[in-house]
DNA sequence: AAATTTGGTTCCAAATAATGGAACTTTCAG
DNA sequence: CTGAAAGTTCCATTATTTGGAACCAAATTT
């Protein structure tokens, strides 16, 4: 109640930045019309946002007017991701916990209510990478996103996934508020979440949470597999390696930044 | 003389993201006063500037009041490089490459004087995908670059590269325009470019140019690896393997993307 | 082939947001 | 503790964005 409304609208930045997101989040290609019917622009305005956008890079337009993220969008990225010192502390335990547990190891940040996938660590398979990295995916449904979760209050938790409508990717996805807490309640006990083919069928993780120091961070650590390879049993061996995971990269984020100040 | 001098300003997103490349494209972290320096705006107005893209996520500070590049753009930059049709098309051909060479693969768009890689498939090591995918380097000292520029004529190249510095990454780098297109005489009657450590020392490239059927866009493929597995024989040897990876991106795309109009 | 609809682009007075100089607050170094 | 540097806020002025309507062009119907 009396909950999270935005406290600065930040003015034309903001307003093409959610056109871009609009485009570039959609799954097909809409051309000017169809953004037309989804946004709530005047035509005349809509045309100039999109030419701005398409001006500098961060949308382009095929030869039939159907706008396309731009590939300015990934040099910046690719520079976010290099520089990115969390990430860095964190890969070499990655690493480590891939080759003890021989599944892929998945780092992800929580961000409102979804987790960004920083980095993933796989095994022999010569399976894309990208694919992976940068994705966004809800917190609700992923371990990564459940663990991180967990360290924040009921209160908070509740608030931001206010009035959000649950999608049941499988039929173990929580159906509701009250499903994710009371899997969180668990969670806070065990130190660690489970997704047991929550987001995609087949599919099982345990999960740890990290914070950073300043507790403006909240992130985690995960080893995912197919369930087949990946049984109840495994996952509950491998929790503890997953939690020093965790604990380690928390550990060398103190020794790395924390003390500077 | 007389050259590219920008036809439209963009307004305000225009100067924002020259502000986020000021930023983002450095290579140590900034705080206000550094950035103050660079860019010649009055502080109150680089004060809001920041602020707004902190907020809207494409910024982040850590608590020592430093700027960094926020894992927003991962999040658009993963959705932009699913949804390219191009780098989609070409994946199957940069794979048989691949398998057909054993070494790295990469494929690059041209985007003025610089090459952005798209894609990039390797080998069993388990190196690091996205530190190239994404990444930016300047087309005159790498295999895709010189590939893709040895479509344009020289004018054109001689225009965009006017006034440039050409950055001596290594001894083999070109030294400036006469240099380049001396290369690129010799690449446009081969049909495929060399790299042969001009950009890193110890690494070498064979590329092939690849042109969209509207010509709008400029590309290439490479294959690269270390200069005592790649010699002089191999580059020679694979480049018809290239060419023809090339020519099938070509015809793909034509086939898929061009009837449609 | 003419008429009509649909999709896209341009214009410009009014509304809104950005600007930048200065005042103010905080942080840091000595 | 003091002074200087760094960072933040304010607000009248200035510049940009807005949005309705007119305009143009391509596709579709008659």
């Amino acid at each position: 109640m009396g909950n999270a409304r935005r406290v600065r609208e930040t003015g034309t930045l903001g307003k093409l930045m959610a056109l871009l997101d609009l485009v570039a989040l959609s799954d097909y290609p809409m051309r000017f019309t169809d953004i037309l019917s989804l946004s709530d622009q005047p035509r005349g305005t809509l045309h100039r946002q999109l030419s701005h956008l398409v001006e500098e890079g961060l949308l382009e337009v095929d030869r039939d007017g159907r706008y396309f993220p731009g590939i300015r969008l990934l040099s910046l990225a690719s520079r976010s991701w290099a520089r990115n010192e969390f990430r860095a502390i964190a890969e070499p335990h990655l690493r480590l916990l891939q080759e003890r547990t021989g599944e892929t190891v998945h780092l992800g940040v929580l961000r409102g209510i979804e987790v960004i996938y920083l980095d993933k660590v796989e095994g022999r398979q010569s399976v894309r990478m990208y694919s992976q990295i940068g994705n966004a995916s809800p917190a609700y449904c992923t371990g990564v996103g459940k663990a991180a979760l967990s360290v924040l209050d009921d209160a908070t938790i509740g608030a931001s996934h206010a009035g959000l409508q649950f999608h049941a990717y499988t039929e173990h996805t929580h159906r509701g508020i009250a499903d994710l807490l009371a899997d969180i309640a668990a969670i806070r006990r065990r130190g660690y979440a489970f997704d047991r083919e929550e987001h995609e069928s087949g599919i099982c993780c345990v999960a740890a949470p990290i914070r950073s120091d300043d507790g403006n961070m909240l992130a985690g650590v995960s080893v995912t597999g197919p369930a087949y390879r990946v049984t109840p049993e495994k996952l509950e061996e491998w929790a503890p390696l997953v939690r020093v995971a965790a604990a380690s990269i928390m550990q060398d984020m103190h020794s790395r930044l924390g003390p500077k100040r």
